[in-house]
DNA sequence: TCCTTAATGGTCAGGTTGACTATAAAGGTG
DNA sequence: CACCTTTATAGTCAACCTGACCATTAAGGA
């Protein structure tokens, strides 16, 4: 798996100026889970940060762009079907270039962020050791491996903002849901408590946000009346936007 | 201005795997002037794209990263200061990585966007040939170099959506400005136009977008009534936002 | 049967927005 | 100079949205 062309020094710089990096991908993908987020790690077997926790990834080949590679490593991390992953539609986050990132080489990540449903237990199926979810609040994820923990926040921070405006939450919940797990996705991400008739109006008469499902309601838990099913609609952007709580951006 | 450390590839991974990337900054560098939108270009002058325009930019150095590259590219292109430049707070956009978007070889290019107050008309200091202010909204631009038509694109999405949710206008305006010049901001990027008094009661009632400038008041271009001056608040934030019009995001 | 839980259907006051009218203060024009 | 145009500023009013509530329904558990 060579590159079908061998890479040249472009001919209008010094060629001093060029110097060979090493891109990665890295992969910040979220789930909620028991009402708490969850974040999707693998244990590295190899130094550096031998035995630490880090965000699942890796190269970028010579023929593919950053976008499909962090498919192809979620699909490999997760063990789910590359039909499927790329129905999650991994987001860009941003990249990561500081020249002391990596204490091996310089290497320029490529940040994404992805949101699954619920708990498909992964498969440790790539490179590193298993992978697993582990819970964002708590200490339980200590120092991460690299600059993944800022990576982490920023990933955390970017999807909090986009549930204000966008119709993502549905993203993470799976095909047919009801109302309540919509909401404790908005609380759990932002770690809030939301009013749940407020919450259910502003959902209810955003268009495209959601659409009923014919059929009979199912119960949740067994507890409590019976919810209504709803899938995600077809609108992308909420307009006027569900801000949240306190008027206070995650900062 | 070799690298410290020399590029090795990673032990852990199959050495096909890795190939060298360029990894090159590229700017969407907007100003208001005249009520319309301008954006920096440079005219390519070698192959390819010779005679084309394109974003300014150039490669990043074996010891800075992305952001650095950033600032030091838009201080050559423009002839401004690195102070001032520094103050622009180039932000970064995203990252492009076709595997054919340069037919020479391999290049990642992470894409920042700046905002500029107002036509300091630049003076081609970088590597390419002048750099000009040109009208984003005409066919003035015809089929920029590589894919920086998209890249472009992408930026003008991001800074009218940055606008609604954020105290970002004041970075178009000079230091001291009136309400109708950051009014004008609005329209301009956005392409409408809005009610002046709705407007300016929006922004006094916005804790800390802007604050009142003592003194007396000047006359934007002779004709009218005197306009207050204003300075720019310490909130980066707005909350709640400063909606567009029609609800209808830019797609 | 009663209690608890969760879903759903309402009301109501306050805040924000969009549409609109009115007034003030400048320059330009006859 | 009187008068018009232009821009800034002040204010009104209704529609809409939101947050804080209260009430009812329908399930399971004790």
């Amino acid at each position: 798996m060579s590159p079908d062309r061998p890479p040249r020094v472009p001919d209008d710089y010094d060629p001093a100026d060029f110097v060979p990096f090493a891109v990665t991908v890295d992969l910040a993908v979220f789930t909620v889970r028991d009402g708490h987020l969850h974040v999707l790690l693998v244990e590295r077997g190899e130094e550096p940060y031998r035995g630490h926790w880090a965000l699942p990834g890796g190269f970028v080949r010579p023929r593919e762009s950053a976008g499909q590679a962090a498919r192809r490593e979620l699909a490999e991390e997760t063990g789910l079907s590359p039909d499927t992953v790329a129905g999650l539609r991994p987001e860009q986050l941003r990249t990561y270039s500081d020249p002391d990132r990596d204490p091996r080489m310089r290497v320029v990540s490529v940040a994404y962020t992805a949101l699954l449903p619920d708990l498909p237990e992964p498969r440790g199926g790539g490179d590193a050791a298993q992978a697993r979810w582990t819970r964002h609040d708590t200490g339980e994820l200590g120092h991460l491996a690299f600059d993944h923990g800022r990576i982490l926040a920023d990933g955390r921070r970017r999807i909090g903002a986009k549930l204000e405006y966008t119709c993502l939450a549905t993203a993470f919940c799976p095909p047919e849901f009801t109302l309540g797990e919509l909401q404790q996705v908005y609380e759990t991400v932002w770690g809030v408590t939301l009013d749940r008739p407020n919450f259910r109006r502003k959902v209810l008469t955003s268009p495209g946000f959601v659409e009923p499902v014919e059929g009979p309601p199912r119960r949740t838990g067994g507890r409590g009346k019976p919810a209504a099913l709803y899938r995600a609609g077809t609108a992308t952007a909420l307009h006027p936007p569900l801000l949240r709580p306190e008027g206070r951006p995650t900062p």
